[in-house]
Parts: C-alpha cells; structure tokens; sequence
RNA sequence: GGAGGGGUUCCCGAGCGGUCAAAGGGAUCAGACUGUAAAUCUGACGGCUCUGCCUUCGAAGGUUCGAAUCCUUCCCCCUCCA
C-alpha cells in the first residue's frame, strides 16, 4: 500500500462522505502540511463524546503531519446556525459566546496536539468586514441555490418564518475558509451544505476549493437517537471518571462497535482482531472494557481509569459499594425516622411513594440487607449506607 | 376574513356525565436472568401524615348530588378555502 492509499484509509475511516476525493488525492500527493479546518459555534458549555467524533478526526489528520485549525465561531454563534433546525435559533449573548470559547478550548486539548493545531476566532476577520464586506459576500449566491437546502425547503414551504440573516449562517461559514485557506473542512453530515458553500465561496475569491469530509452522527446510549444533552442520551467529556466508565459498559454489543469506529483510537487491524475473536467466542464485554479503559484515560489520565475499573468491577461483578458516595445528614422530627422519609430527604428516591414503591419492589438496601418494611424506623444517630436500585447510593446519617 | 378539527398524566394516544388517578403503546424505574449488553419475564409508573386523603385531563368561570366528559368566555395549535 502506497503511503497516500494508506493515509487515505486512516482519514475515510468512520467517515460518511469524502468530497471530491480525487481532489483529495492530489492534495496528499503535494507533500505539503494540509490546512483542516473545524469549526464549532460555541452554543453549548460542555462537550459529550458526540462532538469529539469529528475532533477525533482532526486528530488523524494531525498524526499524519497535517495542521488543525480548530475555529471558535463566536460570530457565527451569533447568527446561530439553521442546520437540522425548522426554527430560527436564538442568538447566543457575547458572554455566553465567550464563556463557552473558553471551555472548549480547555476542553479540546485533550484530543488534539497543541503543537500542531491554531485556535482561531472567525469574529477576527468578520468583525472586519464591515458592512459592504457582507454585501459583498451575500452577493456570492443566489436565493434559488439557498432554498436548495432541505431545512430551509422545508420551512419554506411549509410557511416557517426564515429569518433573512440566516442565510447569512453558511456564507460567512464559507468565507471562514478564504479567511483561512483551508484545504479539508470536517463537519457532521448534517453540515455537508455549509461546508459546500464554502467551496463555492472559495472559488469565487480564486481558491482551490476545499475537500469536504463528513463523519456521521453518534448515536446517544439508546442507539436509536444521536448524542444530545437534551435527550439525556450523552456521556460528557468532563464527567467523572466512574460515570464514564460505567456509561459506556452499558452500551449495547452493537452500539459498542460503533463506539470503537467513531471514537477509539485503536488501529483498524487491532479493531478487526478484536471483531475476530468476539466472533470466536471471546466476551464481548472485554472489549467493551477496553473501549470503556481508552475513552477514560483520554480525559481522566490512565490512573483514573484503572481506579474506575477497579470500582466498576467490584461495584457490579462483586456487588460491593462504590469507593465513594455522597454523605447526606438528616435531621429527624422525632426519636426516630421512617425509611421513606429518609429516602425521600436524602434525594435517593424523588419522593415518598417513589420510596415505598422501591421497598415494595425490593430495590432499597440498607448497609447491603434488603429492606422489606415499609414502616422501617430508624434511630437517630443511626448511620447506615443506603443504596436504591442498582446506581444510587449514599451514606445517610440521622441526626 | 370564511369553514372545519384539536389541546388528556414524560411522549404518542383512548375516554366523551358516575365503576377515571384516567385504556393501550413508548420511554423510564425496580426485581429476576446476565456481561450494569441485548432479548425475555414480573411489577411499578401524580402527591401525601398511604386500607384513606389531596391535586390533575389548555385557562378561568358555570350547570349538576356528581364533570376529563355538558355550557360560557379566553388562550394556543392544525387542516381546507380566500
């Protein structure tokens, strides 16, 4: 395999799209560092393995000795992007704008190499442009090639409101790349017109056009939805190490392989020895550790993962109790406390029938006996650890 | 502007004067089985001082012994016509 095939595999690996890859081709050939560009609207304040699919990638960039132009659009932000939405967005204020850039920028540092990567801000040179700049760039595409776009068809005709300045969204992420002289842009799929746009922007300021690549979006811990914050569905990137660990042990066999595509850094060949042996009969669940052991270390350092598996392990193959738990101290009315209330007060159980219910159903133990009373009371001074289902413990102490 | 159809518990969706805290499904949670996987089975799924009581069916009023169900006003959605 010649070198340019062999990057080529590294780069289309997990992807959706390549555009145009022959275009591609000819960019590895000219031996140069290649500019990639990502770009991300700081909306959120914290990122969840979703979004590091994409950095991922720019990280396999990186490693073949290309540079990584990681773009904070605090001005794109502004204008909030369309893309997926059959509604205008709200605008982000300048402090959320700029209290958001700073965590991504802490937070993405744990994937990319600093030596090889510029962070660069696109209010730098859209601030510049000045009013007839904008005209100028908004001169560059036509009404009919915008409505092209599905989001905005769709709202179209269905008669949702398009805000003017939402056209504005992919153009001034189009001139993001003449700004910059990117040679690949990455995105998700759902950002293959933004990043066409900027083709078509780079072209007409006498550019070659940039390559696109598109990677899919992860599906959340359900496997059916894509990772979001708002379906619950995440494993966030700055969660503890425990809750990581255990988050993506409870991913499904199948999900797990694309967990491993998208967000492992293990070789294709080691990825299709592990696929091998599974079929041969090996746990499925070993390699799902060694999914869960690289995911945390890449955020937590490789001794917080060992720790997490450590607890992991003794947690649900052994059954004992978390290494550590919240200590909650409750003050009792009386001489004594019943067990629902204590439940309830120490935030285990959301409220009282939730606790009876839980008793009922034999999901509530107290330093590891199951509790079958429902009318259980409990000294004061009693100190116990009490755990409700399989997750949620807590050293409850009654004062 | 005109005509029609809707808003029910986290979501979808039945109910259309009492037997309704409200069918069914999904999601979720607990238990069993496991690899905290999936599948499967069982159960739960408004709140509380829990064999009972209290608050829910877009909002506010009203009729009635009794309303999610009937009436009035208001708010919001959808479809068709202009």
């Amino acid at each position: 395999m010649t070198d340019i095939e062999h990057q080529l595999t590294i780069l289309k690996r997990g992807a959706d799209e390549l555009l145009v890859e022959q275009e591609m081709i000819d960019k590895l050939k000219s031996g140069r560092p290649l500019r990639i560009k990502l770009g991300m609207d700081p909306t959120a304040p914290d990122l969840h393995l979703g979004h590091t699919v994409v950095i991922n990638k720019l990280r396999h960039f990186q490693d073949i000795g290309h540079v990584a132009l990681f773009l904070i659009g605090d001005f794109t932000g502004m204008i909030g992007d369309p893309s997926g939405r059959n509604a205008t967005r709200p605008a982000l204020t300048r402090e959320q704008v700029e209290a958001n850039a700073q965590t991504y920028r802490d937070q993405v540092f744990k994937i990319l190499d600093p030596a090889r990567t510029e962070i660069v801000f696109n209010s730098t040179w859209c601030n510049e442009l000045g009013s007839a700049g904008m005209i100028k760039i908004a001169s560059t595409y036509t009404v009919a090639r915008m409505l092209e776009r599905d989001d905005f068809a769709k709202r179209f005709r269905s008669n949702q409101p398009i805000a003017v300045h939402e056209f504005m969204y992919p153009l001034m992420q189009g001139y993001d790349s003449v700004a910059l002289k990117s040679d690949v842009e990455l995105g998700g799929t759902d950002q293959k017109f933004n990043l066409l746009v900027g083709r078509e922007m780079q072209k007409h300021y006498g550019q070659a056009p940039q390559c696109v690549l598109t990677m899919p979006l992860l599906e959340g811990l359900d496997g059916v939805n894509k990772m979001s914050k708002s379906m619950g569905n995440y494993i966030g990137i700055t969660e503890p190490a425990n809750e990581q660990f255990g988050k993506l042990m409870s991913v499904s066999d199948t999900l797990m392989w694309r967990y491993i595509e998208l967000l492992s850094f293990a070789s294709l060949d080691v990825v299709a020895k592990w696929k091998a042996e599974t079929e041969q009969g090996r746990n499925p669940r070993d390699i799902k550790v060694l999914l869960a052991r690289e995911i945390v270390t890449r955020f937590h350092g490789s001794a917080a993962a060992d720790a997490a598996e450590r607890d992991f392990e003794a947690r649900f193959r052994h059954h004992a109790a978390p290494e550590d738990m919240p200590e909650v101290e409750i003050r009792a009315d009386g001489e004594t406390m019943l067990i629902s209330q204590l439940l309830k007060q120490s935030g285990l159980t959301a409220s009282t029938s939730e606790a009876l219910r839980m008793i009922e159903q034999g999901g509530v133990k107290l330093d590891g006996e199951r509790v079958s009373d429902k009318g259980l009371a409990l000294a004061r001074g009693t100190s116990a650890v009490v755990q409700v289902g399989k997750r949620k413990f807590a050293r409850v102490v009654v004062r």
